[in-house]
DNA sequence: ACTCTCCTTCGTACAATGTACCAACTTCTA
DNA sequence: TAGAAGTTGGTACATTGTACGAAGGAGAGT
């Protein structure tokens, strides 16, 4: 797999269209993405996506480069879900920065595969966009420049991890009862060593029981934005922003 | 590349050792770690890591059933790293959280490409003692189980999605002057489409100086911590603790 | 209409990967 | 000294991304 460093970015050449193509990059894009929502991104192969669009292997890259630039528009398409259409953008930073940062977490849930697998992605025009937005969200803050993007930092890191974790425990983590991870945790609490853990364990032997109860019924969604909040407030605190009385 | 689903996890499994083989798992996680430190994820191959101990590249699957339980291997590692020396643990939620993050930030720091590809690790031993620790630092909360479980969630949301995205940064990101993806944003940003964008970069023209502007040459580190702080000062609101006086 | 150009398609081929299979070697036990 | 079983690693195969280059087809110039 190439490099994306080499050459211009994919969104810097033109489509190909002088004559009349079969597909355009948009089609590949979403070709790809059906792939990876249905069946996971590791399924996602040219020869798949190709196949899928009733085309030759190969006829994919006269689209694109490599493959790395066939993730970066799916990556980019992703972004554009990402866009709060204009004019829906909250007034204030809190109920913007809230609303961005949930509609990303939204949309990342939709595609779960996506935190983990576009990391690397260069910047697209969406990513662009959807930057511009977040600054736009925090301009009426008063911060400098260097206060604000910290703070779109900060929001960005949290999200990026709620987002990665919620699909981790999705995919596998303690919930479910009967897997080899399930039952190797049960065989190391049991041996004594943990006790806060198994404190934590306490009072149910069904690993589903134990794991409602942990997190109190709430739903991931709702987890998500209580983290949230708490941490607007605190950056509200340390940077004397004005938090909408409610 | 067989899932982690299938048959007993590898700790389940005694390591080959009743007549007397070349090698211990141990050692083939280190050689592993340290080539992915020095060259990348991506250079960690069976062969690769076979070459480098001076074996035939079958023999690592006497030690391992799949490579997935080898990258556990590597992860399980990677954890042993971030746990606290017994006895070491600051007293005090606030404090011991603090440390427990900044540990784990500054390990992952160590490893930047271990956040990104040990995500679908499964749950190892030293996993578990870190989560035994974590639960231990906020022992003294008064909180109740769904709470303590919550304020963990909480950090360590934040400090993987910190340190994603320091990785990223750091491997091509904004900062340095001429790569593709910097002279597509800096091109993007002269259409004038992204006021806000563009009166972030006003007053240089050279991205480094910009960057060091925009951090204002804080270090990532600060910067996590910062965050760190402002996040645990939110949860102290919301959740009723106490906070250090200082 | 005909040809020439070059845009577009895609079959073939190759290197790299994880790993199944199995033969050979080695070491302990009877 | 045999036999059994633990340990090593060579060979082979399926799957991946993609380089190469031949073939098909649309439009321009005559």
């Amino acid at each position: 797999m190439a490099s994306v460093e080499d050459g211009a970015l994919i969104w810097t050449r033109p489509e190909p269209g002088t004559r009349r193509p079969k597909f355009t990059r948009d089609q590949l894009a979403a070709a790809a993405l059906a792939i990876a929502d249905a069946e996971g991104f590791a399924a996602v192969s040219m020869r798949r996506i190709a196949a899928d669009l009733g085309a030759g292997t190969m006829t994919l890259y006269h689209y694109v480069r490599t493959k790395d630039e066939l993730v970066a528009l799916m990556d980019d398409a992703i972004m554009a879900e990402v866009l709060i259409p204009p004019g829906e953008l909250p007034p204030g930073w809190y109920d913007g920065l809230t609303a961005i940062a949930t509609r990303t977490w939204d949309v990342l849930m939709r595609h779960p595969w996506a935190p983990h697998h576009l990391r690397n992605a260069p910047t697209g025009p969406n990513a662009m966009r959807h930057f511009e937005q977040s600054l736009a969200a925090v301009a009426g803050t008063g911060l400098d420049a260097p206060s604000r993007f910290a703070l779109l930092g900060m929001v960005d890191d949290y999200v990026q991890g709620s987002a990665l974790r919620a699909d981790e425990a999705r995919s596998g983590g303690e919930p479910t009862a009967d897997t080899a991870a399930a039952r190797f945790a049960q065989a190391q609490i049991a041996t004594g060593d943990y006790p806060h853990i198994q404190a934590l364990f306490s009072g149910a032997d069904d690993p589903a029981t134990v794991w409602s109860h942990l997190t109190g019924g709430v739903s991931g969604r709702d987890r998500f934005q209580r983290g949230l909040s708490a941490l607007l407030h605190g950056a509200a605190t340390r940077m004397n922003l004005t938090l909408p009385d409610r």
